[in-house]
DNA sequence: ATCGGGGATGTTATCGGTAACATCAGGTGC
DNA sequence: GCACCTGATGTTACCGATAACATCCCCGAT
């Protein structure tokens, strides 16, 4: 017996209770002694309908606790409001607020998020998850997260619904333009100031599309100031793996920059057991700012995302896919450096 | 412009693409010459039908890359394959494996998961949202984190198909034979041993279910042992909640229990900052056991509890409710203590 | 040769909505 | 006073599947 199923007996009896059959638009309509076509125009805000009339259809609705049958409706109308999420790895921060933020959205716009979370290990999974959301029939398909894979995958496959392949949290990838690139010049130019010239990255996996944009946007940081990076050591976004790549750090390094909180978390660990001190010898940062950030030991310089703004925004544009015109596809706050305590001047300056 | 939100110029134009229009069993029955009665009752493994039939069928639905309306056959078969999901803060981890759980578990079973996540803020967002999936036409209803007050408007509304109520991670809430009671009593005992004597827990809303449990398992262990609980205080599962619980901390108290981990790490800054050592004056423990809790700084002392697993149990129990007997509940692995090194020797022994 | 039976397949009704068209009553114009 | 228009409402068809019932055909038993 499992924790989380557990229950009271009340819960068991009440739960299994329930009404016998929903009403329908033919049992309002017969109460109302009205057809049910007048029953649905009221519904959809028909003007036309006398006042006395409308009166008794409202009573009739509200007797028999009327719900519309979606899937009469979305059979007829020939639309879902279901819209297929894809994503990997719900559990981490970033990505479950990305769905967050999305769901939230959809829910807005009158739709839910149907989530498919992939499996990391199963290897043609990208290819069967992407076929199970083309089957079921929904109104858009979105990708919240993607590795190259995915992308590729999504490229090949001939969708029936509209559809959208985010670029994850990070965007275009223009190391000019994005505003996540833009956040990232900002904190290596601060480092810079401080004196720090042999950086470090700690990366996501290699495939993933947003590991891809933000190594890309630290080594333009870097290039702009004349510096080559130390290295890229590829992680999982695990503190795990980010414990293991600080631990073979290169002596000369003293900054590293992070591709998530997560990893730096590991790193600042691997750090203090190596006897290094942040920021004293190193300095660490990350990105995201997941809330636990500002709690590390030091509490982490990090690049504040709005992860739920970001998931909205990307819901909204599978949205105005769907119909056109419709949704006003918000603007999420721009990417911002947050210092705090991880990040300092260089040794001996 | 979103990073989100962004993508390449490709993306856009197959974004858009999609086929004109499904074809249904009555196009393939047409292509194939039969009826299509004929071709549904391929579809639903009917065995009586001669292979040659049944090639000149299959060939078509091939042909025509058929995909079921899953709309029209709800509404034939009167049931959906939707289940609505209610949750508190998808972006905190446990509750978010929780759901990762469940809605691996609805897919393994043919059903997807509808999340509704509320809002805390909200103060009658729980009776909106147990109307908006009450609305919906779905299969079931289960909630995954709850508060008393979710509890009770749980238990008021009357719902149109099987429901379920999960006591959130912690169970049944009987200290004496609750997995997770067991493994709070071992984790107390293995402190008292260490010779601590005051202990003071730091404790989730005090109207969350799980949050009771948990204190009540707490609570159950010191008294068994004849010790009384210097105190709780009630966060709501932050990191910050954690911090200023623990800025405020009784002299004496020689050992922190934590409802979860996020908060024992806010615990671990304050105390540092406070200049008391951990585990040297105090002793830290979680409850959850994330992944990043191995790499706080000192490791963290606490409960794994593997809440994907209890996630898939609760779905499964709603599942079981839903089709009695087709269904196999799992069972999770029990709760257990992991010791790192967030714990030692109370000061003076 | 005829009838019965059963396997393979076809026909029709149905689910609960929406859309298109039909009807009906009352008021207006001439 | 009658044709006509229009607003309110009713009727019918349809979406794409499944269920129930009907039919057809072939084969063996009598």
């Amino acid at each position: 017996m499992t924790d989380a199923a557990d229950e009271t007996a009340d819960d068991r009896d009440r739960g299994g209770a329930r009404s016998a059959r929903a009403a329908t638009i033919y049992d309002v309509a017969e109460l109302a002694g009205v057809s049910h076509q007048t029953v649905s125009r009221l519904l959809k805000g028909f003007p036309g309908i006398r006042p006395e009339t409308r009166h008794r259809v409202e009573q009739a609705l509200a007797t028999l606790d009327y719900r519309p049958n979606l899937s009469a409706r979305s059979l007829t109308t020939g639309r879902s409001h279901r819209i297929g999420a894809l994503t990997y790895e719900i559990d981490q921060v970033g990505p479950s607020r990305i769905v967050q933020g999305a769901a939230a959205a959809a829910r807005r716009a009158g739709y839910v998020l149907d989530i498919v979370t992939l499996d990391n290990s199963d290897e043609n999974g990208i290819e069967k998850s992407l076929e199970v959301v083309n089957q079921n029939d929904l109104a858009g398909i979105i990708v919240l997260a993607s590795s190259e894979e995915m992308t590729a995958a999504f490229r090949r496959t001939r969708f029936r619904v509209p559809s959208y392949l985010s670029a994850d949290e990070d965007g275009a990838g223009d190391p000019a333009t994005a505003p996540l690139a833009l956040a990232m010049d900002d904190l290596i130019g601060q480092l810079y100031d401080l004196g720090h010239r042999r950086f470090h990255h700690l990366g996501g996996p290699a495939n993933w599309v947003a590991s891809q944009h933000r190594e890309a946007y630290y080594l333009a940081a870097l290039t702009r100031r004349g510096l080559v990076s130390s290295g890229t050591s590829h992680g999982d976004w695990s503190s795990a793996a980010g414990f293991a790549a600080a631990s073979e750090l290169a002596d000369d390094v003293t900054a590293i920059i992070s591709a998530n909180d997560q990893m730096a978390l590991g790193a600042l660990l691997a750090l203090d057991q190596a006897g290094r001190s942040v920021p004293g010898d190193v300095s660490v940062t990350g990105l995201d700012d997941i809330p636990e950030a500002a709690f590390y030991n030091p509490p982490l310089t990090t690049i504040h995302l709005d992860t739920i703004a970001q998931g909205a925004a990307a819901l909204t544009r599978l949205l105005d896919r769907i119909s056109p015109g419709e949704f006003e596809i918000p603007v999420a706050p721009p990417a911002r450096v947050v210092v705090r305590s991880s990040t300092g001047p260089a040794p001996g300056r």
